[in-house]
DNA sequence: GACTGGCACTCGGTAGAATCGAGTGCCAAT
DNA sequence: ATTGGCACTCGATTCTACCGAGTGCCAGTC
């Protein structure tokens, strides 16, 4: 499976032909059956017609290379991160299998309904196509500009702002006043917040009238709210899918709870993946990305883009031993098919 | 700690005093060894002037009872489900460490901000304060009526339906129709709904007018829409906190795994909590809930009411040998400090 | 009759020793 | 450059012995 002996030796750090044989067949060895691999057993599965001996010489010099790495002596070799790293630089994409396909299709042809539930749906299908633990980031264009505002009076003092964006968000906020509101004073406020704001982006500068009546104060409080909002990147929801699977593929208490806490912290996750969507970078293996509780872990994203616009992204997360190329096939296949179904569909992101 | 031989001879299945002591102190060693308890250790730790073979006496009647299992001959005893039962019936209630009673006082003191937030902070903190995963409950109350309601224009054919519950919760729906939605249409559309639904809850009959004009057309769809929210229940959010510590305190990844599997569907986690709610429940053991995954873990739940109505519940889940007490006093004053902040505070719930 | 000390017995856990074998590194031969 | 051969390493496995915590039971004591 996924084997090429004909590489490329234009990149500076190539391997020549039979090296990068040897090391893919290690590293596709290994993911499978998660034990150190010998020389004879590469020099068996992989079919380039050399003896073991040889094999072990150019393993040596793999090592050398920082390639493989062995536990002990006298155990066989397992990949670094570098590894695996080239593992992965040099795999040809692959295709879904067939079922897996069959089931996408069928998944999207019949999903309806609000955006985030499709969201925490395709993470959960995600993760079942894939095996691993799945997260969808949907990143809010802030170029969404605001189709509505209103007030809406919950108590005396205690307003609620509901602003609707184009993207199909919707935010709430709470503005508290030091004052009884009249309720006319409400819809006043609703109407002219609404002159002020429609059209605008959660970036834009708004020039906010500053009178001093009710109507003027509520108003100014309610943009302020609205457009603190920023900072906090709040609005970037995350959907984790198959959190389970996190103790099914990670060896260790110790991996599997510091996994599971990073997945708890969403800010982390985010700014995880929209490091890697900044860098172009579509796998991160190992401490490649620069998060130290994850070093035992491999992450693969791919990014969705709806009317070519970037929309958010689709990733897993797995042991570095993860398989590279069926993960990447499901993710992108995802990630298609989630822009296809927002782009097309009654739905936008 | 936690051990007073007075109990109260009252109720049917109720043990001797003698017996009552011993069981409490096997638990509540085992409780903190994660070890079969042994008649000695028994004999010295609690404090009945008797000798280890009078314990080993009583111990055999209280495996016959059902209150204790070895795991094998020549082995401590451990605590059925039944035994952790009895433990937990006969707890008298306990208090907070000080310094957890002053992060939680702090922590409410300086919470801000809307009510979803709010509960997962809360969340957080409950786990922190506790050491197990932590689960909050929302729930909407159904009684809460509509205070507003905007369909707002996202596409020509595509409308978002907004409403605003009295509680601040906000809903949005999809409105997707066959013909091209006028601006003018939309608008009509809306005012008429706020007619139709302000101080109706979701559970009211709404009498739609039946004609066949498009804002007619329109308001039914958008009303079918909402109310057809129902019985998804999924306005009842959930909430849960520390849940990396599945994987500290439960043994064995198989059993992690099918934790964090429960945890991972929403639905099953609430209507756990609502079924512990309605049968009273505040602690089950094993498989007293029916939910077979989770067998060997316990859970705690401390309704929340505010202003005297139900509105949710924290839980927390934890192995069997949970540290109950602990655990249930940590349960009640986070519920309590959570209805205090939405009965005083500027949001309900 | 309740309690206890004594004792034989059980059985899981641990420590050592022996063994196995996969895999290596190196060297001499091709 | 490749390879067969070979000595060597070292984790994993098995086996044995053994220790000791803990039990159940019995006979003796208060």
């Amino acid at each position: 499976m996924a084997r090429r002996g004909t590489s490329r030796n234009s990149g500076k750090t190539d391997l020549d032909a039979r090296k990068a044989t040897i090391l893919e067949a290690v590293v596709a060895e290994h993911i499978d059956t998660a034990q150190p691999v010998g020389s004879s057993a590469v020099a068996q599965h992989a079919d380039l017609g050399v003896s073991p001996a040889t094999v072990r010489n150019e393993m040596v010099s793999l090592e050398r290379g920082g390639y493989l790495a062995q536990p002990h002596t006298s155990a066989g070799r397992i990949p670094t991160d570098k590894g695996y790293r080239y593992f992965v630089d040099h795999l040809q994409s692959g295709e879904l299998k067939a079922a897996q396909q069959y089931q996408l299709r069928d998944f999207f042809s019949g999903v309806r309904g609000e955006v985030e539930e499709v969201l925490e749906r395709t993470s959960a299908l995600l993760a079942q196509l894939s095996g691993y633990t799945s997260v969808i980031v949907g990143t809010t264009a802030t170029h969404s500009t605001v189709l509505s505002v209103q007030l809406v009076n919950l108590e005396r003092r205690h307003q609620l702002l509901v602003t609707v964006f184009s993207d199909g968000t919707v935010l709430k906020h709470s503005v508290v006043t030091t004052e009884d509101i009249e309720y006319a004073t409400c819809l006043e406020a609703s109407a002219q917040l609404n002159a002020l704001l429609i059209g605008t982006t959660l970036e834009s500068r708004v020039q906010v009238p500053s009178r001093s009546d009710s109507v003027s104060h509520l108003i100014a409080e309610a943009v302020s709210v609205l457009h603190a909002e920023r900072p906090t990147r709040e609005d970037e929801k995350v959907f984790i899918g198959g959190a389970s699977k996190v103790a099914e593929v990670f060896d260790g208490v110790e991996t599997v709870r510091q996994v599971l806490s990073i997945l708890e912290e969403e800010l982390l996750v985010v700014s995880l993946v929209e490091d890697m969507l900044d860098r172009g970078v579509s796998v991160a293996i190992g401490s490649e990305h620069g998060y130290a509780p994850l070093s035992s872990a491999a992450v693969v994203v791919a990014p969705v883009h709806v009317d070519g616009v970037a929309a958010g992204a689709v990733g897993l997360i797995g042991p570095t031993r993860m398989k590279y190329q069926e993960v990447m096939a499901a993710a992108t296949a995802v990630s298609k098919n989630l822009a296809r179904h927002f782009e097309g569909g009654a739905s936008a992101d």
